[in-house]
DNA sequence: CGATGACTTGAGTATGGTCAACACAAGTGG
DNA sequence: CCACTTGTGTTGACCATACTCAAGTCATCG
């Protein structure tokens, strides 16, 4: 079979990588999982892609575009709980009947396409299973720069963060990359206004640790950011 | 064999009830967490349970005392990630070889157990999948509480969780339980200072909303301090 | 070209932080 | 038994970080 033959020794989809590259997989995983990724879905940007409360039916991969998890408050206030990028995971539950805990918004167009079942194979399970852990420590992380950080560190410390996880799927290089979001966005992100997240930015430019434009960021002082932000290196197994 | 009779004959640990709730246990699960539940160890309160960054070597449970996961900036400012109550996991992950994403101290004197192996029971599995996707609920509600809600929102938003959390383990009754951490720990997981939070609580003092005392705090309006903080159930599947 | 959405900047304000002093209870050692 | 220490809670005065409101710029797009 001709098809076959192409699709094992034909390279992964960008966005498959990452969750490639935690496990070993086999060539029947490979294939399942470049068999997903060719069935893609779009959804537009501000459309839904999970609400909070209903059933969770399917584990879905982002394959391009930015969405984030969010939860509104009764008088309108909105909290980004974390930004879900290329290569990350939507409803990757291990328990059974999943309830949605937030709902999970489309901050641009994107494209997504279910992911084989757990059962199908325990390399895939595994590297669910370690995709989950890594996104836990996500969550730690936004609830350290909440907690604890200034509003300069926050917006910092953000912008590293997103520079890692974009890394992963070629998406960032040399501190630069696209940055779909505005600022409005990043605020609800961050626990701030969208002014005060401004202004922040534009003092790190004139600090000339940044640099943006039009929907680009660069990280001029990488290191030197790390460094004054306490950031860590993100490791879930040995 | 009459020990095997009176063990299933007998109660669990009511650290072991929220973990039973969850699913459908037989008697040889039910057996053998009690017996999990009769080797237990103790730590000093300050002792460190899992230290970030150091392999995870099993699963442990929570059977009484408080403990809090913790991150420390490199200044010396302290970030608690969430509070660990009787009858949570700690150190519940389901993939191979994991490292503690952050370190856990004892707030209190307290006793754990190692629980069984995951693959010893698909029921145990499944509660240790939803005792996972709770803990994750948690910190989706620490998230935004650090985010959006304003200082006395987030101390009553707490106070309203840990009374819900506490109440599975039948440690709560009536909105009254025993509070055995200070205003400079309260402070630490809510993004403020103790000063601060010693303002909030007499505000609500003063409101008749809340009452405490020497290590007991009591909620003296659960319904309208819900409602005021927009405070909803968590539910983590159908 | 007007409409729209995002970004920018300034002026004034408020929420929450800092610093400091003190109260009070529970040890602890002389 | 009493000084002394230590940790926690309490209160006041002052301050700074971040918010609010408002106006204005700029690019994009129908």
């Amino acid at each position: 079979m001709t098809v076959t033959a192409i699709s094992i020794s034909s390279d992964l989809h960008p966005a498959l990588r990452r969750l490639a590259s935690m496990v070993d997989l086999d060539d029947s995983d490979r294939m399942a999982l470049r068999n997903a990724a060719a069935r893609e879905r779009t959804i537009k940007a501000r459309g839904e892609v999970l609400q909070e409360g209903k059933p969770i039916r399917e584990r879905l991969l982002v394959l391009s575009g930015w969405a984030a998890r969010v939860r509104i408050l009764q008088d309108g206030r909105r909290q980004i709980i974390n930004f879900t990028l290329p290569g990350d995971l939507i409803g990757n539950c291990s328990h059974a009947n999943p309830l949605a805990s937030s709902t999970i918004a489309a901050l641009t167009p994107l494209t997504v396409c279910a992911l084989p079942d757990a059962a199908t194979s325990p390399a895939l399970c595994e590297a669910y299973a370690m995709s989950a852990a890594t996104e836990e420590a996500y969550l730690l992380a936004q609830i350290v720069r909440l907690g604890r950080m200034t509003a300069s560190e926050r917006v910092e410390d953000l912008l590293l963060e997103l520079m890692e996880r974009l890394e992963l799927t070629g998406l960032a290089r040399n501190g630069h990359y696209a940055m779909p979001i505005t600022q409005e966005t990043m605020a609800d992100a961050l626990g701030l206004t969208s002014v005060h997240v401004n202004r922040m930015l534009q003092r790190s430019k004139q600090a000339k640790r940044l640099r943006w434009a039009r929907g680009t960021m660069e990280i001029a002082a990488v290191a030197e950011m790390r460094r004054d932000v306490g950031r860590m290196p993100v490791r879930v197994s040995q």
